[in-house]
Order: structure tokens, then sequence, then C-alpha cells
DNA sequence: ATGAAAATGAAAATCATTTTCATTTGTGAT
DNA sequence: ATCACAAATGAAAATGATTTTCATTTTCAT
């Protein structure tokens, strides 16, 4: 079921913890690796769905990954230079739920997300 | 200076202030304006260039503008029927601005959705 | 009315992403 | 080792949003 590569997951190492698919795929290439794009699209695509990465989006639209921790956690992002910081969302969190609850939804999950520019841009 | 169509504007009013340039221009065409979609384009790069619209993206990296100053609210989707309930922001506005505030960040937006199972499914 | 500048839009170009499909690889049974 | 079949791979084509090009039209000050 897995269709995940792990020579993708090391490169989005790597790179930062930080790239979209193309890039994780020039990455490969300049290192002499033998891969396909539509491969690097698929393993991130399955990364995605088991959790391992997190996916969002630069400003221009195109998609990047990131490793992320298994703590539930939102970004705060700018929208400039792509820079993010991983936020607690304690306040989020009860606010799903109740909002959730009143309205006789179960199974509940959310996303959240901030952005602006930040102190430098 | 200012490339901005006020019968775009005012289709993206129509909309619910909030839409894609391919939505704003199937509108406009099917209410029978005439209009191109490079001038759609145009515009609401224009508006937001002049901030009148603020851009997000949606989960497939398509660009949505909304209003400026709408004020925005947030939905609770079911995972299963699709049907959605539009709730208020509060807390979530606070939360946001708060963040974004104790990093330096300005010129903020956020997104926000709650999804579950709906009391019917 | 005249010319310059701005706006328009059809068609082509771009670019990320997805789909198709033929080929290769891995695996388990014999 | 061999056969058979499922999963993985990748080249090429398709898709779809967005941008660019460029020739034409509109606007506007004179």
């Amino acid at each position: 079921m897995s269709r995940s590569n792990p020579r993708i997951l090391s490169t989005l190492e790597r790179a930062g913890g930080f790239a979209s698919a193309q890039e994780v795929y020039k990455l490969m290439i300049r290192e002499g690796e033998k891969i396909g794009l539509t491969t690097v699209y698929r393993s991130l695509q399955s990364l995605l769905d088991d959790k391992i990465v997190d996916v969002l989006r630069r400003d221009d639209g195109e998609a990047i990954y990131r490793l992320c921790g298994d703590t539930h956690h939102h970004h705060l992002v700018c929208k400039s230079c792509g820079d993010t910081i991983e936020i607690e969302g304690g306040a989020i969190e009860k606010w799903a739920k109740t909002i959730a609850e009143e309205n006789g939804f179960r199974d509940v999950g959310h996303t959240a997300e901030i952005f602006g520019l930040c102190a430098k841009c």
C-alpha cells in the first residue's frame, strides 16, 4: 500500500525538511540518482497520506512539503519569504471542539493557518 | 495605473465576496457580460495591488479572491454528505491577530475549517 | 478630430501536477 | 530456478490555472 520511497524522504530531509516536488526531483537528479518526476509526486502524496509530511502553498501556488512532527500544530507563514513558524493551537482546538459539539458533529478535525508578512519582509 | 474594472469587483461581490478568477469569469459569461479571461485575471491582480481584495489558496492550489473587510466566516463541513454550516469566527480572529503580533507579522490573514460527521451521517 | 497611452482579449506559452500506459521489479507459489 | 501476478516506475501526453504576447480598440487630453 505504501508507495513511498525512502530515497525521497531522505532527500526532503537533506533539503532542510522543506521543498517542493520539483525541487526534490531536481536535487535527486543533480546528485545522480535515477528517479522519475512521477515517482516523486506519488511518493510525496503517500508520505502525506501517512502524515509523515505536511503540505503548504507558496505564494505562487506551488505545493511545498515538510517533515512534520507528530504533535498537532498550526503554522504562521510569511507570504513573501515562506518562512514558517509552528504555533501552539490550544485555543483553536477548544474552539473547533465547541463549535462541532454545538452543531452535533462528531469525529472532528480542523485546519488553521495564519499568514502575513514577517518582520524581515 | 489602475487596470481594475468595476464589473469584476461587482461580480466578486455578487459571488458572495469569495471566488476564483475562473469562477468570476464563468459567472460573468453566464450572465451575458462581454469579458475576457485575461481581463479578469488582470483586474483581480490590480484589485489585489490596491488592497481591495485579498487572496487565499484552495487546497488544490487555485487562488481565491475575497473582498477585504468583508466580515468573513468559517465553515463546518460534513466529511460524508458535504453539508456546510457557516460559523462566526470571532475567537479565531482574535487568536490569529494575537499570534501574528507576538511574532512580528503584519498584514495578516488566516484560514480555518472544521470538518467532521454531521448528526445525520 | 488626432495621437498617445491605457485597456482589452484571443491565442499561445508556461508551469505544476495528474493521468495513462507500457515496462520493469519484487514476491510468493510450485 | 521458473512462472505468474501484483505493485512500482517513469516517459510522454493530458489537464488546468495563470501569464505573456501582440494586435486591436477605447479613452482622453489637446
